[in-house]
Order: C-alpha cells, then sequence, then structure tokens
DNA sequence: GCAAGGTC
C-alpha cells in the first residue's frame, strides 16, 4: 500500500481527486477522512500534530525558577491524538509513503514530524513531493519525480520552536511570578507579540509626546466662465513649495494681498499623463489590508476567506505569493463568470481585451498561489452579506489584475495674485481601466477647468484657515499587519492572531488599538532588561540563524545553545530587579482598573471580580472600607479616558462583542438609579391577583399561587433597567426593557397580558413603539434565536433562516439534531458542515 | 496557565 500525507484535509481531497482521476473515495478512520483508491490512501494532518513542550516536572509555575526552563529539555508530544493514531494505523500497512505537505518551511517540518511519527512504526522508504499549487499538471509533476526530505530546513524550523518556546515561557513566567499574576491574567512575552506590542507603545509615546504647532493655510476660489475651482496659496521655502504658513503675521499679510484683487492671472499651466497600474495579486497581507478598508477587522475578514476556500470558491487565504503560476490560465477562469449576474458583463469586457496579462507582485514564493476566486461561484443567497461582500472583493481584485491600466490626465495650473502665488491641481480620469472592475480604489477627480497662460481669472473668495500639525495617527489593524511583514514579524498565517493576542492580554484595546498601561510598563521592562525579545532583531537574527542550518553551515544544536547562552545573561540581569519590575507592573495593572476615588475613605476604587465571576467597583481599602458600586452583568469592563466631573470617576466601557456599550460613570448610574421610583404597570403574570395557574403554567411548572404581586418598571444601581415583581426576592419574575432612552407608559393595554403598551424616547424624532413588554420579550427571544445561529462560524443569514424554516430554532435546537436528517432537508447544508457546528458549539 | 507556528 502506499500512503500520502498532506499538511491538510482539503490538500489530501484534491489531490487524491487529481491522482486517482476522480475514482478515490473517502473514510472516516478515527474521526479523520482518509482518500482511497486502489492501493493508495491519503491522509490530511491538521498543520502541526505534534507539539514542543516541557517535560511534566517543569509545568508547576510556583516550584520552578524561570530561569530553570533554559536547560529543560524540550521534548515532542502528540497534540492531535486521532490524525497521530491515524496515520501510525495506515503507516503500518504501507510499503512506501511519500510526504506532500506545503512547500514552505514550516510544511518541511510537519513533513518531518510525519515521517518521525511513521519510523515509529515501520522501516517503508519516505520521499517528499513538492508542489505550490494543487493544479493537475503540479501535482502529476511532482508526484513524477518525488525528492528527499530536507532535514536540514526542517531544523531550521525546530531551531524557531525551541527559541521561542524557551525565551517565551522563561520571560513570561518570569514577569508573571514578579506581579504575582498567575491566574488568566499572566502576563506574556514572546519574539513576535512583543516587538509587535512596542510598535503599538512606540507610537503612544510619539503621540503624547506631540507638541501641536499653529499653522494658517489660504484658499482662494477662482472662477471661469462659470465654472469655479479650489486653488491654494503658497511660497518658496528654500527652494521647496510649501503651503503652511507658520508665521501669523506672514498668514495675515498674504492674505490681506489676496483680498485686495479680484482676479488672478495664469502663470503657468502643465498637463501630463500619468498611468495608474492596476494592482498586484493578492496575497495574506495585501487581502486583509483591502478587506480593512471595507471594514473588516484581520481576524473577521481571515475567518470569512477560510470559509470561502473551504466552500471550494476561493483559493488558500495564507500566502506570501503574489504572482500567479504558470498553471493559471486567467482567460479561462474569466470565462466563467461569464453570465455570472452581476460579474458577468466585466467578465466579457475583460476577455475582449487584445491581450491577457496578469500583473506581478515583488513577492514570488513556492507555498500556494496569490488569493483569487475558483471560478467556481456560490449563489448569492446562500452567503451572508459580509461573506459575499468579501467574495466579491477576492473576485473583482482578480478582474483588475487582468485590466488595462488607468490613465490619468493632470492638470496644474499656477497663477499670481497681489504679488502672491497660487495653485491648483486638477486630475481627471482619461482611461478608466481597470477601477471599472475594482471600486475598491479611489478614483477620485478633482476638476480644474481648461485655462491657458496669461489668462485672468476672477476671485470669488478667499479664506484663510487656521490649524495645526497633528500627531501621527495609531496604526490601524491592516497597517500594523503591513508594518509586522516589512520587519519580518511573525507569518501570514499568524499575524492577525498575534494582535487578537494583545486584545486577549489586556495590552491593547478599541480600534485602532491603544495599549494599556500595563502594556507600557511591559514594554519597559523588557526594553530595559530583556531588549533583544522585544525588538525585531531577534527574528531577524533567528532568520539567518535558520538560513545558516537550512543551508548546512550550521546546525540546531550550536544555534539553540547560543541562544540560551544569551537568554542567561538577560537572567543574570533580570535577578536583581524583580522586585522592582513586579511593582511597576502591580501599579500598571491598578492602573488600568482604577476607576475614581471613594467617596468614603478616599482609597482608589477598581474594578474587581466576584467569586462568582461579576464584576463590580470596590474600594482598594478593602477590608476597613466595604464601599462598592455595582456593574452591568453583561461583558467585560474597560475603564476609559472620559472622565465623570460630579465625581472625578472614570467612565466604564462593557465589551460584549456587538452587545458592547458605554455604562458611564457607575456612582452616576447608582444615584440614578436610588433616586428613581418604582413604576407600577400592571399585574405580575407569576404571582399576581388572577393568576389562574392551570391555564397559565405549562405541564410541570411550580403552583403559582396569587399574592398581590405587581410589575414594575424598575432602575437597578448597575444601570439596567427592568419590569420587575414587587414581590421581588419572593418572585423574581422579570423582563428586559432597553439600556437607554425614557420610557413613557401609554393607555394602550395589551388584552393578552393586562399590561400597557411602552413607548421608547415619545419625543424624539424617531420613537420605539416597544409595545407590551411581554410581548416585546417573546418576540426579542425568537430574534435572538436566528441571530445566535448566524453567529456559529460559518452560518450565513440566508441558512440561519433556512435552518429555522426547518425547525432549527436555536442553538439548542442545533446542538441536538441529526446531521444527516438536516443535510437531506436543508438544501446548501452537508452532514460534515452540521457536525463541525456541533463540535464548535461543544467547545 | 508560558511562544509561535501550523490547522478548523
Amino acid at each position: 500500500m502506499r500512503l500520502i500525507i498532506t499538511e491538510k484535509d482539503n490538500a489530501a481531497r484534491r489531490i487524491a481527486e487529481i491522482l486517482s482521476e476522480g475514482s478515490a473515495s473517502a473514510q472516516r478512520r478515527n474521526g479523520v477522512n482518509v482518500y482511497r483508491w486502489g492501493d493508495t490512501r491519503v491522509v490530511g494532518l491538521s498543520g502541526h500534530v505534534v507539539g514542543v513542550d516541557f517535560p511534566a516536572e517543569y509545568s508547576d509555575w510556583r516550584d520552578v525558577e524561570p530561569v530553570e526552563l533554559i536547560d529543560a529539555d524540550v521534548t515532542k508530544e502528540p497534540t492531535q491524538e486521532n490524525i497521530v493514531t491515524t496515520l501510525q494505523q495506515l503507516a503500518e500497512k504501507a510499503d512506501e509513503a511519500t510526504i506532500a505537505t506545503d512547500y514552505d518551511r514550516e510544511g518541511e517540518l510537519i513533513g518531518k514530524e510525519a515521517y518521525e511519527l511513521i519510523r515509529e512504526v515501520t522501516d517503508a522508504p519516505v520521499d517528499r513531493v513538492r508542489f505550490s499549487s494543487i493544479t493537475e499538471r503540479e501535482v502529476r509533476e511532482a508526484f513524477a519525480n518525488p525528492d528527499d526530505i530536507d532535514f536540514d530546513l526542517a531544523a531550521a524550523g525546530e531551531a524557531r520552536q525551541i527559541i521561542d518556546l524557551v525565551w517565551g515561557a522563561a520571560l513570561t513566567r518570569f514577569l508573571s511570578l514578579s506581579a504575582r499574576q498567575l491566574g488568566d491574567d499572566f502576563i506574556s512575552v514572546g519574539r513576535v507579540q512583543s516587538p509587535t506590542l512596542k510598535l503599538i507603545v512606540d507610537r503612544e509615546r510619539e503621540i503624547q509626546a506631540f507638541d501641536p504647532e499653529d499653522y494658517w493655510e489660504i484658499f482662494a476660489d477662482l472662477q471661469k466662465n462659470g465654472s469655479g475651482f479650489e486653488a491654494q496659496y503658497f511660497y518658496d521655502d528654500d527652494g521647496k513649495e510649501a503651503e503652511r504658513v507658520w508665521d501669523e503675521g506672514d498668514a495675515e499679510a498674504a492674505y490681506a494681498d489676496l483680498r485686495s484683487v479680484d482676479a488672478a492671472t495664469v502663470t503657468s499651466v502643465r498637463r501630463r499623463t500619468r498611468t495608474d497600474s492596476p494592482p498586484t495579486p493578492f496575497n495574506t497581507t495585501a487581502f486583509i489590508s483591502a478587506a480593512g478598508s471595507l471594514g473588516y477587522s484581520a481576524q473577521r475578514a481571515m475567518s470569512i476567506a477560510e470559509e470561502l476556500y473551504t466552500a471550494g470558491y476561493m483559493t488558500y487565504p495564507r500566502t506570501d505569493n503574489t504572482v500567479y503560476p504558470e498553471d493559471l490560465d486567467e482567460e479561462e477562469l474569466l470565462d466563467e463568470f461569464v453570465g455570472a449576474g452581476s460579474f458577468g458583463e466585466d467578465a466579457e469586457s475583460l476577455l475582449e481585451q487584445d491581450e491577457i496579462t496578469a500583473t506581478e507582485g515583488d513577492e514570488e514564493t513556492t507555498d500556494h498561489p496569490p488569493i483569487h476566486p475558483t471560478g467556481e461561484i456560490p449563489p448569492k443567497v446562500d452567503l451572508s452579506d459580509d461573506e459575499w461582500e468579501i467574495y466579491e472583493l477576492v473576485v473583482r481584485r482578480f478582474f483588475a489584475t487582468v485590466a488595462e491600466a488607468a490613465t490619468w490626465e493632470h492638470l496644474r495650473v499656477v497663477a499670481e495674485a497681489g504679488g502672491r502665488s497660487l495653485k491648483a491641481n486638477g486630475k481627471r480620469l482619461v482611461e478608466a481601466g481597470y477601477h471599472e472592475v475594482y471600486p475598491y480604489s479611489s478614483a477620485s477627480e478633482n476638476h480644474v477647468p481648461d485655462v491657458e497662460e496669461g489668462e485672468e481669472l476672477s476671485i470669488t473668495e478667499v479664506r484663510m484657515e487656521d490649524k495645526q500639525t497633528q500627531p501621527p495617527r495609531r496604526y490601524g489593524q491592516s497597517r500594523l499587519i503591513q508594518t509586522m511583514e516589512d520587519r519580518g514579524l511573525g507569518t501570514k498565517s499568524t499575524r492577525h492572531n498575534s494582535i487578537e493576542k494583545l486584545y486577549d492580554r489586556g495590552y491593547i484595546e478599541g480600534d485602532p488599538p491603544r495599549p494599556t498601561t500595563l502594556a507600557m510598563a511591559v514594554v519597559e521592562a523588557a526594553e530595559e532588561f530583556a531588549d533583544h525579545v522585544v525588538s525585531d532583531e531577534m527574528t531577524a537574527q533567528l532568520e539567518a540563524d535558520m538560513t545558516a542550518i537550512a543551508n548546512g553551515e550550521e546546525t540546531l544544536d550550536t544555534v539553540a545553545d547560543e541562544s540560551r547562552e544569551m537568554l542567561k545573561r538577560v537572567f543574570d540581569e533580570l535577578r536583581d530587579s524583580r522586585e522592582e519590575i513586579g511593582e511597576h507592573l502591580q501599579e500598571s495593572l491598578k492602573a488600568d482598573k482604577t476607576v475614581g476615588p471613594c467617596p468614603e475613605c478616599g482609597e482608589d476604587m477598581l474594578i474587581r471580580r466576584s467569586r462568582q465571576g461579576s464584576y463590580f467597583v470596590g474600594c482598594d481599602g478593602f477590608p476597613d472600607c466595604r464601599n462598592t458600586l455595582p456593574l452591568p452583568s453583561t461583558g467585560e469592563p474597560l475603564v476609559l479616558d472620559d472622565h465623570c466631573e460630579d465625581h472625578d470617576m472614570h467612565h466604564v466601557k462593557m465589551l460584549a462583542g456587538r452587545d458592547t456599550f458605554v455604562h458611564g460613570c457607575p456612582r452616576c448610574e447608582a444615584e440614578k438609579a436610588d433616586a428613581s421610583e418604582d413604576e407600577v404597570i400592571g399585574p405580575c403574570p407569576e404571582c399576581g391577583d388572577g393568576v389562574a395557574p392551570e391555564e397559565q403554567r405549562g405541564e410541570g411548572g411550580e403552583a403559582a399561587e396569587a399574592h398581590g404581586g405587581e410589575l414594575a418598571i424598575k432602575h437597578l444601581r448597575s444601570g439596567s433597567r427592568l419590569v420587575g415583581c414587587t414581590r421581588y426576592p419572593d418572585c423574581d419574575y422579570s423582563l428586559p426593557l432597553p439600556r437607554n432612552g425614557d420610557i413613557e407608559v401609554t393607555d394602550e393595554v395589551c388584552e393578552e397580558h393586562d399590561l400597557p403598551e411602552l413607548v421608547v424616547d415619545p419625543d424624539s424624532d424617531d420613537p420605539w413603539e416597544l409595545g407590551c413588554p411581554i410581548c416585546n420579550f417573546e418576540e426579542y427571544q425568537a430574534r435572538t434565536a436566528v441571530e445566535d445561529l448566524e453567529d456559529l462560524n460559518g452560518i450565513g443569514s440566508a441558512t440561519a433562516e433556512k435552518l429555522e424554516d426547518a425547525g432549527v430554532d436555536s442553538l439548542d435546537a442545533l446542538r441536538d439534531v441529526d446531521p444527516d436528517v438536516i443535510a437531506t432537508e436543508v438544501q446548501g447544508v452537508s452532514a460534515t458542515q452540521v457536525r463541525e457546528w456541533q463540535g464548535e458549539l461543544e467547545a
């Protein structure tokens, strides 16, 4: 038997399809797909199926000095038991095995890991094939010319694994122990995350140190034959053209000169034609950046791309390559889009070009082809709006790369007025070229009319604007990823995760991300004692070492040992400063949690977490001072810069995904609740007068009794509002109310529930007729069920609705459903997909 | 409970 091993299931399936000419069939073995035909089996791994770690005796953070990790053994253990088992069971029966993992360094290492697992059970020969895109020609050629595993290249990858683990674990434990942060909130450090964090921190330092400068700009509206355009005053500053006037007196003088005349004379006209080349094919970074300008976070863009890839609509989204492979026939791919809805016309017009030549980027790699559509086109209804928007972006980017260049005509006009110079730069799109098919890059024109030298133009208005220089801008996520790539930090597959990790660790918040006080302290500590790990030099050095190992000039052991020695020197420095570092980190952690002064004792009030896991604001003087303020029950609190002047307290924001909201000053909220009276609106359906137990209660419900309970609109000290029973806590019946807006109780009464209809913000432009609170709550529950489904990865809104029609109207229903039944009942949903959702639900 | 790199 011949065994073929790929890096992922998707690749296994497609390679089996190609090599078997379509005759391969799939079988599950230990929950892993195995593709078979004749005497061949193909199995896909899931990236690394073994991982590096320290032996068990090092696992307790308190029992081990972090420095001891430097010389600890590093072992490899299976992390994906099912896949390892399946691989070894198949290997036992194999006469030969072929490693067909991805064609890059990490793929070589993953291949070597598979090789070692195979060697544990058999001596059968193992060879290696390499191809950069899974096309018929490349795959056949690769399998016709098998090679051997490049153990040096794999060793280069292992050096990275060991060095990252040892540095990351030792320093992470050191900082966490020094600040006594051992729970979920440990303080992490790493070769990629720390330099990335430093980028953000450095930018924040620039912003904080920024001293704005005043300047003035002067604009004049010029007119020719009724057609107006704007020109800007400029002057000669040491041979350079300058628009900003730094002296107010100078600005006033220029402004006065320009206002003293009513015409300007054109002194120069320059026309230039500029070619605007179409964009290059998408690699991961360029894709994330383009999706970013459509408003998608890096994480979200990648997650949608993965779904579209898995569904077969686009190629693998993790690639560095910006050059289409020779195999890709652009014309054939365009043909697939002819007649395909909104893409059809554009595809046809592209096919009419004399020649179809794709652009090429600078990066040409062997890992995967650039991201492009596969030519299998999804029906629009099968995708959610977001999925479709991303799909369209990928299709149109491909279109753009085979489209013609655009041409612009630039028109520069200089005029003199009152002894001052004015200029205007016009821009006109002459040939739209790729802009016709790619609306994402700006094609905006700036109209400046045709004028000639010596011509007189009337001045209709002169404006002077006072401005200030602005601090540098914070990195947005896609700019950050671009900068990481430029500096060699992380990989196409990990950069977006690294940024996510910084959020999770409490190092950054908001979008664009801003560093917390803790992040500032971590970077400061690292800069002082372990500058290597917080600079991109560590990666640069590692890259150089890995290249040397791959070329056989260095060995894994010497490189790893040198790195260990270097880390020991870091720890020599750290040893004496442990307490000082710990205190600084703790102060910073406290600063991030400080809301304001306690009105009872003057100590700080901090965000704390109760034993039940809920957040509240508590006095740092505890237990001497037991003053607390409640917080809303949804989300994680974040202390904002905004300030309440009455109480000297920071506002608090509750982070809860799409339900994120600003709670405001916790004292204001509590006082508002204390000052408000409960407003009774009707009988409680559980314990009010007139309760009819047998009819109102379903079977199994506790027997309800009439106790005279009434429902009232209540304001809680945590800021939330609800309709609840006046007998609380004896009766805990409650209905939710919106957090914001005035609530009016109307005279209209719901007949079914005997409760008045409510209106939110009755005096606003857009009042919300909430209606009977019970009816409203029932509708709300039905609605969130669909939204819950949509939140599950891979369920678009169309699919969620179809599932609901089939009776799967909640996550619980989805959990209990038979995948095979749903697959037959709901079009476009496979049993495998349902199993994946169920797995996700379990997780 | 550490990292970064694969993968879902």
